[in-house]
DNA sequence: CGGCAAGTGCTATAATATATCATTCCACGA
DNA sequence: TCGTGGAATGATATATTATAGCACTTGCCG
């Protein structure tokens, strides 16, 4: 076995009652903020409740639409982006280049910068993989390129096995 | 060795006056257009030569400024668009996500899809590879998680060697 | 208390991307 | 030659995503 993750279990069920993450999302945020220092003020912490509602990313302004369901106000975009900066600078939420969107870290804490994004086009949810022979070869690539790699971005788009199920019988 | 491409190769020199990548560019445009039966119209041609002039990449809206250099007028932003998803869906150029701009293929007609993207964060510049092994993994991972892969994005975000050069030195 | 740093509110605006519909252009057949 | 149909473009408006700038609040620490 050559994966740090067993891939039968990276793409998330397709419910949004999934136990578990939301609460590992909420302890890694928890215990990251203390190691670096930094507090998950509430606005903050709004952004990652309503993204770990569910394995869907999500736009921003999705977000701040949202923001208003228990306060009676909004704040501005930039209070959102001021916290999925912040969110993902911890790795705890992720930006889809491909889509300009969002969403919550599925395995927050652990491989940081490491993962791959699949993203069903049909029903929006994004799993996450862990490779390890792409988190081998892209440095030995660098390398051999003298490329001092700093980011890494893997997003593939297709269409997972449930929506495939479902389209098809 | 596993590359198809010389990783020494890979990341284009810092140069604009880059000597053949234009002119494969050209021809690649010219033969896939001609397969495809589309045509290479002048919005296209132009949108390509702009991106075609180095190795960096362009936002769209700076390849806009840059369409009326010649001629006296400049069309809207949908022309520039509606050139560049006719010229990504031929794999002539593509879109960094990470980013939202826009380069031309180092090696276009070849290994559609399958390339991943060296992104200087210093001078701009975007190198491509095409890494055997992971063209090998990623579809094996899809087939395990039995999700259908229908495209994939890799943006690597780092230093690029001269540039590394430059600075330190 | 006073001063600093981090975070936020608020307003405006920048940057990126698409929708819609009229018009042009050109190849092709009657 | 004319008309017709499809592809591409022009033109305008607008949607969507993201950031800038600055005042204010809050909590901490001397």
């Amino acid at each position: 076995m050559v994966q740090s993750i067993d891939p039968g279990q990276a793409f998330p069920a397709r419910c949004d009652y999934h136990s578990g993450c939301r609460e590992r999302l909420l302890s890694a945020a928890e215990s990251l903020c203390r190691e670096s220092g930094t507090s998950l003020t509430a606005n903050r912490r709004a952004v990652l409740d309503i993204l770990s509602e569910s394995h869907h990313s999500l736009g921003a302004y999705d977000i701040l639409e949202r923001m208003d369901a228990g306060a009676g106000r909004r704040p501005g975009p930039a209070a959102v982006y001021r916290a999925l900066e912040f969110l993902s600078g911890l790795g705890l939420v992720h930006r889809l280049g491909s889509r300009n969107s969002w969403f919550a870290c599925s395995r927050p804490g652990e491989h940081r910068g490491r993962s791959q994004y699949w993203i069903c086009a049909n029903c929006g949810v994004v799993g996450e993989t862990e490779s390890e022979e792409i988190a081998q070869i892209l440095p030995e690539l660098a390398l051999s390129m003298a490329f001092r790699l700093d980011r890494v971005s893997i997003e593939i788009e297709g269409e997972c096995r449930g929506c495939q199920l479902q389209i098809k019988g």
